[in-house]
DNA sequence: TTGTATGCGTTATCAC
DNA sequence: GTGATAACGCATACAA
């Protein structure tokens, strides 16, 4: 009985070999048509490509990775928050992925742990990614990026709060779209609006705190901490939070969350308290969360370019050349029913 | 100026060579203890395992998987839909990868695509991956699986719907589970429940719409096709089916909608009719969306297994060597503010 | 229990 | 434009 045909049926893949041979030209050809190299005669890659489609020929990542000097691969480093968010971010990095003909290593980490830094070192050493991709909070761990500096692998960081010169990065402008979202509370006629705080280690938390209080001192009006609390971008911190602000003796119109979870948490506690919504309360947002955005009544948020930013954060470790960009992407806000003048 | 340190700063990451020699053994044995193989000497294999902490080393994953018939890699494929099963998913099959010192590759794709297969293909080829896991819906695409197949893969389904004896699976019992939830709803005296669909392509969705009957029929009571609507799992196919049956001129006084983005879209049309929760209306679901299940007032559900599932999933591929298991794991109703008697 | 020789399937280097 | 040959860093098979 024959031995199967390479590439056919319960067969080993074929390889360069095969593919060359079938096209009469050496191996070298072929790799060159498959890394899309100059210098190779439109007659020889049609025969090429031809041999490669023939034997569904793909070539073995781990030969061009030991043989090379790319692996076609890069990481995505992300600590475990929220499950949108990390699917924008992945989202948006893997499509530019794709476009390249790169291979994606998801890459989930605790941002608090003391190992990261040897975490990330194995993963360079092991798998030679090409590029690495940090979003928030990673983005402001110091010894990983001195640990990816010491092996001269390129990286992008994804909404950075700290060291803004030392790397490429994308973001956008948190501060400002808190500073407008504030605007149009004020622009409503409210004059005590409640703010609730990100997550402390994310360094989004301080610029949208930022905005909020520029809006104010912008406005004429005193920045009250009483009118401030504590947030984790959780649903329950943001029970919580609507709880003690609209426990206070003279309690805020309006409440602006750090993101929406929390909103959608203060949703719950005015309908608890049986107060008419936007009639009683204006609640705004960040949308961290879609669902979040369209409950009854919808949501105003700002609305973040997450999967954009990815996307150009992707791009930038392709094409900026080690060079260090900064882009920043526009975002929105999304004026929908859960806003109205105050009370009275 | 000497040249740096191997494994040291800005140099090339060290070799098992380097390793071998600083040891006083050969590459083989340095081999032995990475992999964990027996017949080391516990006095060598200290020696080793010094020489790879002094060094930092980290064997190539490339040159592994060339050199070796394992790649210690695994790929898990999963169609784009929620973020929120996604993310549990992923973080399953991650937390045992780590545990067996596996790379995990995240394959997101389109379960319609008519490339699919060529991309799985692919995959498989570039990748040399040591198995693979398939989510819902890619558990049903007959191609992935023939590929699969084929190129002798070894894959774990989770949740398939269609051909369960032919691989290793892992699954809940969708219907049972909306059997125990319809149980509830009769118990308290409903005799009119809607019921929302899931969305087509998955297979759990007839699985519930199974159990929903069953336990009417249990009960004696008919099938009423014009309190069953259609949905897509997302809030705004329960909005619209809600409107449905609430429309009736004999409306329900329970909604069991297929998933909790639906059952939210459920409370939003009952909050904008004015009705009054769960007096009025007892909505349940099952909970595909931690947030939904903390509204006001919080959601009655059907917990998922899904994070257990996926790690038991990729425990399968390590584990059962190619027998073909199958695991069923355990749901759990969550009883909670949104269900009570009738009204009247 | 340990070591030696060979090859995995590509890319890099240099020659033509 | 194209080809020959030597790496790349490890696991395998077999020998000791």
């Amino acid at each position: 009985m024959a031995p199967p045909k390479k590439g056919s049926l319960g067969a080993d893949p074929a390889t360069m070999k095969d593919v060359a041979e079938a096209a009469g030209v050496s191996m070298k050809t072929v790799s060159r048509v498959l890394n899309r190299e100059r210098y190779v005669s439109d007659e020889t890659r049609q025969r090429v490509e031809a041999a490669i489609a023939e034997f569904n020929f793909h070539p073995s990542a781990a030969a061009r990775t030991l043989a090379g000097k790319r692996s076609h691969q890069i990481a995505l480093i992300y600590d475990n928050h929220s499950p949108h968010y990390i699917y924008q971010i992945q989202t948006g990095v893997w499509t530019r992925c794709v476009e390249e003909r790169v291979r994606l290593l998801a890459q989930p980490c605790d941002a608090a742990s003391p190992d990261l830094e040897a975490e990330v070192r194995a993963l360079i050493d092991q798998t030679r990614v090409d590029g690495v991709v940090l979003s928030s909070p990673v983005t402001d761990v110091a010894a990983v990026l001195e640990e990816l500096e010491l092996r001269g692998v390129p990286y992008v960081r994804i909404s950075p709060g700290t060291e803004h010169e030392r790397s490429a990065s994308v973001s956008m402008d948190d501060a400002q779209a808190a500073d407008e979202m504030t605007m149009h509370l004020l622009s409503l006629g409210h004059r005590r609006i409640g703010f609730i705080l990100g997550h402390p280690n994310h360094a989004a938390s301080d610029l949208r705190l930022y905005g909020y209080r520029r809006a104010l001192d912008r406005a004429g009006l005193p920045f009250e901490p009483k009118y401030v609390r504590p947030g984790l971008f959780d649903f329950a911190s943001g029970e919580a939070a609507a709880d003690a602000l609209l426990d206070l003796p003279n309690p805020p119109t309006a409440i602006f969350a750090s993101n929406d979870d929390m909103a959608a948490g203060v949703m719950t506690v005015a309908h608890r308290r049986g107060l008419s919504l936007p009639r009683d309360l204006s609640i705004t947002g960040f949308d961290d969360t879609p669902l979040a955005s369209q409950l009854w009544p919808p949501l105003t948020t700002v609305r973040q370019p997450t999967r954009d930013l990815a996307y150009a954060a992707a791009g930038l470790l392709f094409d900026a050349e080690g060079e260090i960009i900064h882009r920043r992407l526009p975002h929105e806000l999304v004026l929908r029913g859960s806003t109205a003048p105050p009370p009275g």
